[in-house]
DNA sequence: GCTTGAAGCTCCAGTAGCTATAGCATTTAG
DNA sequence: CTAAATGCTATAGCTACTGGAGCTTCAAGC
């Protein structure tokens, strides 16, 4: 390996932007990255890798702290399988229940969309329909910010 | 109507936080309250409505721009659904895409925790799926903080 | 060898959409 | 009438970035 990419490399061929990069390593999501002799970051092929996952599983909708839990599954692949199997049960209880969540808002959203055929605002059943919670067969919970 | 529901009642009736009805006229989604003598705020029964068309539709994964645009159409009922009707079918792209690579997440979850409690240190593929960015046909947007 | 423009560096500020806190005023129940 | 509950403003904090200022380093052309 060694292909001692830059910063705007790497960022490009994870598909993030250099400053999210250098954020990612503050945080402690990468390892603090080697420099050259001018300061300037360095990086494998594997790092792309891994920016690449932390990008893919945010766009899953994981925050920060479950998506350190699974690098660490990759990180450490000789840690016990106990450890690795709960923090695998723990993400996939949380995915089915995403999941869930997700399949309900988009019966309604398709009900929405449906019935709302170009007519009159007056009787849009988008907007009756988001005024109306009762029509959510949907589970009740919190604000939707666990999917972002 | 002149109901004359106190900020706590509204925030109760309409599934809130206090703070979150200020945050909400402070950012001109709900218009100025009238005041009590006291300096209080007074709200109405459709008061409550609005709020929780906004609490809805941000459950809903809209954001308020969105829920902005949403709310001037139910003000101006003569106008044509199209516009409402276009919001909602961009969330639904959106969360079919989100539900399709969660799937695909979740099998490999799956995979991992029978692998693992057949006692083996699973070879770990998650960081493959979530790194394979070729497996979504997905939407190209930032993190998807539009969920929340 | 020198210059110049792109790319990198650090540090700090700002974004959305809330949520919490401090310190005070008002309202309401007993 | 007092005490507890609720409200007020202002400000700070949260997550997960994103952008800018002001400076340094690198790479290419001459």
């Amino acid at each position: 390996m060694a292909a001692n990419l830059t910063i705007g490399r790497l960022a490009e061929a994870a598909g993030c932007k250099i400053q999210t990069v250098r954020y990612y390593e503050q945080i402690g999501m990468l390892p603090r990255a080697a420099r050259s002799q001018g300061n300037q970051r360095l990086y494998e092929r594997s790092d792309v890798e891994r920016v690449r996952f932390i990008r893919h599983a945010r766009e899953l909708g994981f925050p920060l702290p479950a998506i350190r839990d699974l690098l660490s599954l990759a990180d450490d692949p000789e840690q016990s399988c106990q450890a690795a199997d709960e923090i695998a049960r723990t993400q996939l209880h949380q995915v089915e229940n995403r999941i869930a969540r997700l399949l309900a808002l988009k019966a309604e959203l398709e009900r929405m969309v449906r019935e709302c055929s170009g007519g009159r605002i007056a009787t849009c059943r988008v907007i009756e329909v988001l005024s109306n919670h009762s029509l959510c067969q949907a589970e009740r919970h919190g604000p939707a910010e666990s999917d972002p």
